[in-house]
DNA sequence: TGCGAAAATGTAACTGGTTACAAGTTTTTC
DNA sequence: GAAAAACTTGTAACCAGTTACATTTTCGCA
């Protein structure tokens, strides 16, 4: 017969005196069952089952200094833009023994800090931050506690924390550049916020800096379909004759795609359009959308990497740069077919 | 003149034996600062500072008996699906002080299982788990620790745990009927893969049991804007005259209809189109997307009451049913403008 | 049958915090 | 100026595991 401990969560030393074992004997049991002998084994197994126990993942840690898993800090998860990303960084952690936290920050340093401060205490190994861009108090604390993290979505070497990204300036160049070889000279920027977004400062900065004889006109939008097509209409109806809309992210394309289909205009003929990210929808769309392919992927599973290893072997990564790559597709070419 | 800890990360003890007091005094600097006097908390802080001292979280949990996170297995991360589901469920999570752990399954319930031992292992307090099929191991497993879970996705109070969705039948039937009373005569569905996938079963079976006198044939794809051009290909090069595409899956439906446009398909005049879940962004499309909405960011938020609730208060919750809605956009009505 | 080695198990210290209770100090009150 | 009250701090037990080391049991073989 075993002892009922009232409604307390059953322990070791309850299974030990149940099973009258020591302690020492219920751990090997859970540990390494090979060492114990048969009969002891099954007596004890049962008793485990009887009384429903379970081992404490905390206790466990404390000992192993272990809680196996990371937190990450993304912007957002209402769109698309991280769902590669993400799907990267998570599968390339479970390679490595390591789970996900994931935390939204809605892009405010404030909250990025209170949340990274909460993984912090439930005992998160590593962290992932967007961008190099950040609260005082963040950059204190990951400096103070010495925790491996990597920021992402913005390659900088020069950075005090390892970066795994694309280089903003560099996509940003080839984006217009790739409008200049055809020929536009009126470009209507839509952006996301740039308030606490150093991604998307950035690219508009390295836009304005390249844009020579071309006139670059900027729209600020959230980062949605639906407001896309809002800035995409504002632009249709602004009476400036644009030779292209960018996009700098490809959920805002997607958007902006969508209103000049609506508003029967030609694309590339009357206005050309470009993304950026290359979502894997975009070589799906009608016409097919030109994008900079920024690899969010690959960004996911190099940091997954850098960040397993930097825990591992406490080895404090290098910086990854992703090579962001020009997918022209139909919506900049006229002469693209299906 | 404090002792340094070799390379060890300082514990307590260390603060306490660096600033010449106890562990006790230590632990309340750090939990209660005002019971400690001016003097000793300055004094202790400093040593705190210098020796670079984080409390350890499991050290915490154990005496606590919390680690204050959840998991969640979705089947995965890699299209905007869940998006809406995560963003509702992580920020109503937070709101009860409780973090997210996010862990994909592939539909695959050998890896479900897997995971939420994972889950379980490094302490998670609850779990959400997605559709009413899962692995004996994962059922038994559930039955054994108590651990609060709840099933999201479908709706079924005779479930033996407690389910937070749509009731599928239901979504399936509204479509459906609404696709008959526009007078459509020959669907092609195009839905996501079946295998091991309850709730797409379950819509499939429950066309077929309303179909009535319209002709219905199924297209199986990837859940994925691709794989729903593909297969929309497929279907108009299939000879047969179709009334409607239906798509148990808005990414599906933005696939078929970009497809559609791609092969200068009128829309709804020669073939109306209609998805399900109403992402955001399917009120942007062109033309606008009709589809029925299961109101996923709602699911998550009613998921995270339920499971915060019964970690809580140790209440298990009931079973919640989200009302599908109709949404009757310009892809299943001509009358329909801007 | 008896001895040594191998196998199984137990004891108790340890992980790094929290906290009940006790004890020592200072301040207040009469 | 002494007793009472309030404030600080310390001691040691406790949380739920792991594990080094000691001890007991079992077994093979001369």
């Amino acid at each position: 017969m075993t002892t009922r401990i009232g409604k307390r969560r059953a322990n070791l030393r309850d299974v030990a005196k149940a099973s009258g074992v020591s302690v020492a004997t219920v751990s090997r049991v859970l540990n390494s069952p090979s060492v114990v002998s048969e009969k002891t084994l099954t007596r004890v197994q049962r008793v485990i089952e009887e009384l429903r126990f379970t081992p404490s993942a905390a206790a466990r840690a404390i000992n192993s200094g272990r809680s196996r898993f990371v937190g990450a800090l993304i912007p957002t998860l209402d769109n698309a833009i991280f769902a590669g990303f993400l799907e990267g960084l998570e599968s390339q952690l479970a390679a490595s023994g390591l789970s996900l936290i994931v935390a939204t920050t809605n892009d405010d340093p404030e909250i990025e800090f209170a949340k990274a401060q909460e993984l912090l205490n439930i005992g998160a190994e590593g962290l992932i931050i967007s961008g190099i861009s950040h609260s005082q108090s963040l950059e204190k604390m990951v400096e103070r506690t010495q925790l491996p993290t990597i920021a992402i979505s913005y390659f900088d070497p020069q950075y005090h924390l390892p970066t795994v990204g694309y280089d903003n300036r560099a996509s940003a160049r080839i984006a217009i550049e790739h409008l200049r070889s055809i020929g536009c000279q009126r470009i209507a920027v839509i952006h996301g916020p740039t308030l606490n977004n150093d991604r998307t400062r950035t690219r508009v900065d390295e836009l304005h800096r390249n844009a020579g004889s071309i006139a670059l006109e900027y729209f600020e939008a959230d980062i949605s379909v639906q407001s896309g097509a809002a800035k995409a209409k504002t632009i249709l109806a602004s009476g400036t004759r644009w030779d292209a809309i960018l996009c700098l992210s490809d959920v805002l394309a997607t958007g902006a795609l969508f209103e000049l289909l609506r508003q029967n205009i030609r694309i590339p003929e009357d206005m050309a359009l470009m993304g950026m990210e290359d979502l894997p929808s975009s070589a799906s769309t009608y016409p097919r959308l030109t994008s900079v392919d920024l690899q969010v992927r690959e960004m996911g599973i190099a940091a997954a990497s850098a960040l397993a290893n930097w825990i591992e072997h406490h080895e404090r990564p290098e910086s990854v740069k992703l090579e962001a790559r020009l997918n022209i597709r139909q919506t900049t070419a006229l002469r693209l077919k299906d």
